[in-house]
DNA sequence: TAGATTGTTAATCGATTAACAATC
DNA sequence: TAGATTGTTAATCGATTAACAATC
């Protein structure tokens, strides 16, 4: 498994698919075929199979696959077989909304630090959780050795804050900001600005 | 101009260029090339051209392209030269920070409508509005006129509710629900799911 | 003019699809 | 056995890159 160098743009298709089959799981189904798959995800069935073997032979000829197994096989190929601990910076509205996310507990993440700058937030409570001081955010984080963080800051503050986190050996930064981030890499960055995909759409209306 | 059909994938491009232009317009500067602009948002300098050209001739050999006027030129391919009006359905946290976000008006976004199921929400006010009946979702957005809609209810609800919106006339659907949308091939449909995007890095730590 | 940078072509590279033997 | 569906190959399709003439 895994001798070649899998492309990123597989990779970024296994997450849908393990979203999906977790809610065939829960639906009762037990088994599904690369056709449904393919139905339920908007993806051609010639195309998840091919994505799948690239990491093995999961299925079975006549039957397709075993939902419960393909699952453990991808949550085991995305390393969210385990439980990640995530850092949040920024504490304002998008800050708070992720604090309270329902969805990440049962899909391999747990915020266990949240940090903002401002003295009006930091000592504030979010959930279980107290903001801390962003000026402690390296040796807090190399502490607890987290490698994943989620940057809900203002733009212009994002770069020197995402900078500080990888100072601190953070590897996935998960940006919030509106803007690019410059980062060596050996760490990755995946971007959400709701502004961003909304104009992905407009050209076609 | 657009005498042939672009490709999706450049089309996704565009507002990532936008966004960079914007910020350098906001820094005074007045002119850029292909080579710089690559540099600030990790994509080389010949498919910028490439992607640039498809639309028109923008840039003077030499000098580069105006910033300004490129703005404008990237803003009407876009449609974002004007104010979309947009509607919210699910007034919880993420909901909250959606109609809070102060970065939709100056990109071409205006939410002017926030819808719920629940008793407890409706009448609430959220910043100038007060969320409305999600019974009342299709003959409201069919008076509004409104082409735009954010999701953020939960999955299982998700579906029902984008069927509503089409039915509405919404031809574009920013979903934060984790679940793909069935929808007819005239309606475009972005997805926003933290913890997919999560599990997109963690394969590489 | 000399230097810089575009727009575009052709070559390369990579991703998707169609088809089917293998086999459950 | 007959039917279904995988894993994989080869063909197609599409995207990216390199190179350079045109020209500001």
């Amino acid at each position: 498994m895994n001798a070649e160098k899998i492309p990123d743009i597989i990779i970024g298709r296994l997450p849908v698919y393990l979203r999906a089959l977790q809610r065939m799981a829960d639906n009762g189904l037990k088994t599904t075929s690369s056709q449904e798959l393919g139905e339920h995800v908007g993806i051609s069935a010639a195309q998840i199979r091919k994505d799948i073997s690239q990491f093995g032979e999961f299925g079975k000829q006549g039957t397709g696959y075993s939902i419960a197994y393909l699952l453990d096989k991808l949550r085991e190929i995305l390393k969210v077989d385990r439980i990640w601990d995530v850092a949040l910076v920024g504490a304002g509205d998008m800050g708070h909304a992720l604090a309270n996310y329902p969805g990440f507990q049962n899909r391999g993440f747990c915020i266990v630090a949240i940090f903002d700058n401002s003295d009006e937030k930091i000592g504030q409570k979010i959930g279980a959780f107290v903001v801390q001081d962003a000026d402690n955010i390296v040796e807090s984080i190399k502490a607890a050795n987290i490698k994943i963080a989620m940057l809900t800051v203002p733009a212009i503050a994002a770069q020197s804050v995402a900078e500080k986190l990888i100072q601190a050996g953070v590897r996935a930064i998960l940006n919030y900001a509106p803007i690019n981030l410059n980062v060596p890499n050996t760490v990755k960055v995946q971007y959400i600005d709701p502004a961003t995909h909304l104009q992905r759409m407009t050209y076609y209306l």
